[in-house]
DNA sequence: TTGTACGCGTTATCAC
DNA sequence: GTGATAACGCGTACAA
């Protein structure tokens, strides 16, 4: 291959010759592991450093086949949600020294395994999802890596190797009976349309069956979309039928009450005198209002942490639990009628 | 090394052995290059798919000396602002076949520096980062990688390499100006500590000028740290000194400017009657209010979109402008005086 | 404590 | 159109 040996590039061999040792007592000096002396340790050290070299990775990954490459998939950043999940895991992740390969799927599938097939050629040490809803390829394709894998937000009893999230079906069903205890019977929901969000769809079946056990109406869904929940959100509230009454709207998140609660006031609205809302997630935003909406605490922060932290039990050999369920909180608000 | 032959794990090798052809004619294959035959090319292909193999980058990036990935630093993704310029930047350069390694610093030069180290010993083609204010360490760094380094979100006449963002001092002035004109001056400003984010400190320059230039009293901080902006923003308003009669008060952010309007009605102040309320970025969340708070819009998206074209020319060969500029756009709400 | 030989998986070069 | 060989930069195993 005779490229040309770019004099300017500094690697561990000018290294080495600089200190007069071999390039085997480079690598160990600059890894800090045994083999050693301290004072050439010290030396080489100081000299690389001078020299600008610094180890290269790659190489690194391919000598001992096995990378500090961790690849982690979202489907979305726009909302604080995956936010809180990023933020706790990375801190974790970065502390044990793995770098993060991340990106956002859009909630499209074939864009998440795209995404899988251009990660996975890194080798990475693991691989994080999101949810536990994927394409089918993309479950051959892990396995057949065999790395660690785990599966945040959403859990599933028969996980591709780990999970930690929470049981969406059982979130809807806990916002669901709390406000079929408040006496509401004749719901509606505004979210994403069926088969978008798999989450999504598991809350509203929950919430659907907490009406559907106390006898009330049928739970109408309103599918909204467009990158702008908030927006998204109040236009949804406006194509809700109020001829028929409805006494209460639960909104697939936070973010699209908030809209739909603006709508609410709009329309000249009392709530929760003439209707109620409620949203889901309990983000900052609906905490600290006036008028706190009534919500849903999702542990989205610490789904991170302890996430990363199964992960990298499960990268030093040990076995963590395969599914992890968090608990979250219900949030009583203003938006709905006091007990 | 007489690791075993894993037997399990294909490569290359196996490839070409089950094909019964050259090691490098399945590589050229698999890349799609000239000097293979359409038919012994497909037969690969799908030979390759059938076994299960996929390059490996690592080594390919060992090979040419130069990678496709590309390191992304982050101060946050707690608020909609750098997600909105991540998911811009992440759809161009994704779509040109790389893949980022991304890491948030939480507002730490230091944390930022030792990501750099990190990612940089992966060779990435480029790096980008959030600002033009960091550690003389980084900047040589840098320099002595001799890679593309976009710096996003602010600007300056001597970017490290190129630049794309707004001007934060000019921001300040424009909405400072905005609240000249509308006849205020006793404002007081609530925001991060002095120090802790480099462009907070521009754009409150900015505005304390315009207040400056009009004769007004001088503007006063109000430091206020948290990761919950909203309630930073809310209590932030509680420590201004009413008794002093401020006029308006600028947040650093959108989400702090609601929160403080939250603290405000709950003091049973009206806004914008006996006082001004505004914030910056021009979220989704402001503008969907019934009454919305005057902000700033700032063009994060396209800041995300541009920085990674002029990255992308730039790794091609080409030389983008090294500085560019965008507007922000003046949002005038229903939180401060009509004209 | 230090050095040597080889292999990790891929690509550039050049010969056939 | 196809193959052999030498890098790419580093770590493991073992010899010195």
């Amino acid at each position: 291959m005779s490229r040309k040996a770019s004099t300017d590039r500094i690697g561990i061999h000018e290294v080495a010759k600089a200190a007069g040792v071999s390039l085997m007592t480079v690598s160990r000096a600059m890894r800090g592991v045994d083999g050693v002396s301290d004072r050439t340790r010290k030396r080489i050290v100081r000299l690389a450093q001078e020299m600008g070299y610094f180890p290269n990775s790659a190489a690194r990954a391919l000598a001992v086949t096995n990378s500090t490459l961790v690849g982690i998939s979202l489907p979305t950043l726009m909302n604080d949600v995956f936010a809180d999940v990023l933020s706790g895991m990375r801190r974790t992740l970065d502390q044990a020294g793995y770098s993060s390969v991340m990106d956002t799927s859009d909630y499209d599938l074939a864009r998440e395994l795209a995404w899988a097939e251009r990660t996975l050629a890194w080798r990475p040490a693991a691989i994080i999802l999101t949810g536990v809803d994927h394409l089918p390829d993309l479950h051959a394709r892990l396995s057949r890596a065999r790395i660690p894998v785990l599966e945040l937000w959403d859990v599933t009893e028969a996980p591709i190797d780990i999970c930690v999230g929470i049981d969406h079906g059982a979130a809807g069903l806990q916002l669901g009976r709390h406000l079929a205890d408040l006496g509401y019977r004749k719901a509606a929901y505004v979210g994403a349309p069926p088969g978008f969000d798999p989450r999504a769809d598991k809350r509203f079946a929950g919430l659907a069956r907490a009406f559907r056990d106390v006898g009330a109406q049928a739970l109408r869904r309103i599918p909204v979309s467009g990158g702008n929940s908030f927006a998204a959100g109040a236009e949804g509230f406006g194509q809700i039928d109020l001829s028929d009454r409805p006494d209460v709207v639960c909104f697939l998140t936070d973010n699209m009450a908030f809209g739909g609660l603006m709508a609410a006031q709009r329309a000249g609205l009392d709530v929760p005198g003439d209707i109620g809302i409620t949203g889901f997630n309990g983000l900052d935003l609906t905490t600290v209002m006036t008028a706190p909406i009534t919500t849903l605490r999702t542990p989205r922060r610490q789904i991170g942490v302890q996430g990363a932290k199964h992960l990298l039990a499960r990268l030093n050999g040990l076995t963590p639990a395969p599914v992890t369920v968090l608990p979250c909180e219900l949030l009583p608000g203003a938006t709905t009628r006091q007990v």
